[in-house]
DNA sequence: GTGAAAGCGCTAACAT
DNA sequence: ATGTTAGCGCTTTCAC
């Protein structure tokens, strides 16, 4: 019932090899032949079927990515943006994308090995990265090209593309001491994440260079959810006296803290300053209008899997690593 | 390099057929063979290369999900958990899920069609369905099985899991009304979505039940977006005299629609109501805190996965048609 | 410039 | 209960 190549070669009176070679857009046949190859192939509606492709040529022109769900769901639009990044560059490099959703642990590692043994797919995408992650460890081992968007200390020098959370947050701390805040809460993500020491690194950072110490009370850690930030902001906000500015680990994260406190009755951005960290669309529209560091998640993606699909096809000359600077958004949430 | 079925069979001095049918837990194969194979297959690290498998059964276990974009990007929460629920359904039914992003139009066709001529899925998972649907005529023509979040009007008998936006918005009206507003808004969506359609009856429906007579000028179209709610409803504000109350034809245009009010000064909640549809894991944390009809979008994933499978393996008795009826949550956009 | 033939790794019909 | 064999649709030597 489909049409396989054999039709087109025999309903031309050619051969199978010449239709193949024709379609691959080799030079050793004639320019004609290859017209009316084409011509009968768009007619009869011919697409080369995979799965035959793939094991002759042991490729699969495919790319893995194995999404963490936290919990049962996961609604953090930065994967949505994401994966629409890598999507897109995927398909303009004639790429499909294939996709498992997974929770860290057990099972996660299972639906690596089996997208690697089963040969599903010639690469992976990697996010969420750990500080001391398996994942780089076990693909470098089988020797599957794999990109991160972020960085692990795994090894170093994993291809990835990471975001300097640190100076992001950084300037973050600097534009809150510099509205008057000195006690300033971090909201922080489970320490295994790498972005969650980054950021951290990046408070601890900037309240050095203002001269504030850190007080210990004052840093907590979250699920990088909504109902994780509030539920951490309420105890925070318990804190005698309470700290005048709270940054959360993302952007989701404050958006639970922006709720605690507008619970406790506090005007955020005049009584209490908050601000996260993505810059997710709907950010800018919460009320108060969120303060963020924001990090370009989209073209990250894209970037990512251009990279890939250079290691992939062997290209030479793709720089490893690349640290993007992340940019701080300042709305209302801190600045009434 | 890698393991096949070859070398399992020659180091047991087996054949490879008795390797492949113990494997697939046939049961002419002795049982003390079977496990003979499985621990060496384990040892080995054996599994089956797709491609091959793939080509000889003319199957991929594969389900295809083709995502539309609107603009470059797509941050709604909303794919995400629809993702995740139809990830995870397939993987327990042992599918992987190949997924393309595509804006509606040309190249969403060229998606489905390079899908399903090259064969790299056995059917596809729908959603935001049109009134008019190509997809569902072209792949009722290409017999590839398929199922669909929402219904469309091409063929009423194709398989779906609907949500009855009708009744959910007309049930958001009657409590809109029975707080005592009159002049009731509302912002839909393209008007090609079934979606749209449904969720505008809904509206309708309860005005008419209220025996109010919808004021067209309180009927706006956007798109699904914050940003478009935002602008849509400034507009709507500006009318003289303004609605009391304005529901958006989903959270995310809801969000922008109170921004918009709070930018006029006004209090969601007391001086006008605004609410939303979907129920999107934010939205409780938003301020104030979103009325909203609820459609359980990670478990609806599930079943359209679940039954995409059963289609695509030949079950009998599937129900071809489920109608799910929402969820009205009040929280304080509308209820001071 | 074109064709014949082999073979990728697997499954299944058909022996034995 | 196990083995032999053919072939899925394609790409790629190699020969002409």
């Amino acid at each position: 019932m489909p049409v396989t190549i054999r039709d087109v070669a025999r309903r031309l009176n050619l051969s199978v090899t010449t239709v193949s070679r024709a379609l691959a857009g080799y030079d050793d046949v004639a320019e004609t032949t290859r017209q009316r190859v084409i011509t009968a192939a768009r007619e009869m509606g011919y697409m080369p079927q995979y799965a035959a492709r793939q094991l002759r040529r042991q490729r699969t022109e495919t790319i893995g990515i194995v999404f963490p769900t936290m919990g049962t769901r996961f609604s953090d639009p930065f994967f949505g943006e994401f994966m629409a990044g890598v999507g897109d560059e995927a398909s303009r490099r004639n790429y499909d994308l294939l996709v498992s959703v997974a929770p860290a642990g057990k099972s996660e590692q299972d639906n690596y090995q089996r997208l690697v043994n089963s040969r599903r797919v010639d690469g992976f995408v990697l996010a969420r990265m750990r500080i001391e992650d398996w994942r780089i460890r076990y693909l470098l081992h089988e020797e599957i090209p794999f990109v991160s968007f972020g960085r692990s200390e795994t090894d170093e020098k994993a291809p990835h593309i990471g975001v300097d959370g640190c100076a992001g947050i950084c300037e973050l701390v600097r534009h809150l001491v510099s509205l008057g805040n000195r006690r300033i809460a971090f909201i922080g993500a489970p320490p295994v994440l790498t972005l969650s020491r980054d950021r951290e690194e990046g408070y601890r950072k900037g309240m050095r260079e203002a001269g504030i110490d850190v007080d210990p009370d004052l840093m907590s850690v979250s699920d990088l959810t909504s109902a994780g930030g509030y539920e951490t902001a309420k105890k925070l906000l318990d804190y005698d006296p309470p700290p005048t500015a709270i940054i959360g680990v993302n952007d989701l994260t404050a958006l639970g803290v922006i709720r605690a406190a507008q619970e406790r009755g506090l005007s955020v951005g005049e009584d209490i300053a908050i601000a996260g960290f993505d810059g997710i669309e709907t950010g800018k529209h919460w009320h108060p209008p969120l303060t963020t560091v924001y990090q370009p998640v989209y073209e990250i993606g894209r970037r990512v899997c251009d990279m890939l699909v250079a290691i992939i096809e062997g290209k030479e000359t793709i720089q490893i690593e690349t640290l993007i600077q992340p940019k701080l958004i300042i709305r209302q949430s801190t600045v009434p």
